[in-house]
DNA sequence: ATGATTGCAAATCTTTTGCACTGCT
DNA sequence: AGCAGTGCAAAAGATTTGCAATCAT
């Protein structure tokens, strides 16, 4: 909670001007449990402000990538997601089953980092990534379940 | 070159009919060095069949797909790539600065998913994946010349 | 013969852009 | 006051779909 304000100060820092919209989507997105769509931002702001386009969502995530402060991270299949920059490094494990996503430590993926540049020459650039598989609730929770709760099958 | 023939036998198999549009596009992609997406398997197609639209190919991708004769890459900023899935299990390394793309072995992924499945009971499902990053020749390289081949600056 | 498959065109869906008006600074 | 920012609408690009004609089986 190191406040979204300071988002709005860096924008105001460089010469972009604040407006309600800017600030509302950037509260949005603060507010939203990790990543969250263009579409779903758009939604949300226009309980508050009916009449916000959804160009101006897109023209004020462009900005907010630009200065580095959202992330673009894409999931695949058409669906983009965008969080804060704040905080430590991570990724985004993402159930193909329940839908859910789970972060990730990038301590993971430093093995594999290093691996990369040892044996390929090659940095990689791994900020966002989004690893599909599935959740310990969908894979063994399904066959846990059935031996727990007993017989109905599961169409 | 265990042939595309047998694919197209696949097909048959399962009830699907062989067309000269599927073979040509399944030869394609077979002829196609690593991944291709849909738009050049069909620039290439309508080389040897004018009149094929792009709309045949996207079926015929999603046949493939279904099946799991071909496999889709998201190599993001929709660009989604296809491939024949005969061969081992392999990634790609994504260069940013020239746009090449390199197969990397699926062998370095191992001990990722291992600790995921370890830390978070996650079963990754990493068939292709895209890693972008910078490779060996355009950032170690740039570097390197310099000292090698002298002082000519490179704007 | 017959129904799967195709080409065409139009619909979707997400993201971008042109433009006149508005409102932050 | 001045110009960045906005809403609207329309464009753009990738993929999907409805439909009548066609072609593999």
């Amino acid at each position: 909670m190191t406040g979204h304000g300071a988002i709005m100060e860096s924008l105001r820092e460089v010469g972009y001007r604040l407006t309600p919209q800017r600030m509302l989507i950037i509260s949005i997105i603060h507010g939203a449990e990790g990543h969250i769509s263009a579409e779903a931002i758009h939604e949300q702001v226009v309980e508050q402000y009916p009449y916000v386009d959804i160009s101006t969502v897109y023209r004020t995530l462009q900005i907010l990538r630009k200065l580095r402060l959202v992330s673009e991270t894409d999931l695949g299949g058409g669906c983009v997601e965008y969080e804060l920059t704040e905080g430590a490094r991570h990724h985004h494990l993402v159930c193909r089953q329940c839908g859910r996503t789970f972060p990730m430590d990038d301590e993971l993926m430093e093995p594999l980092r290093a691996r990369l540049l040892q044996k390929h020459g090659f940095q990689a650039d791994m900020d966002h990534f989004a690893i599909f598989g599935v959740c310990q609730r969908c894979a063994g929770g399904a066959a846990a379940r059935e031996r727990k709760e007993g017989q109905r099958g599961n169409g």
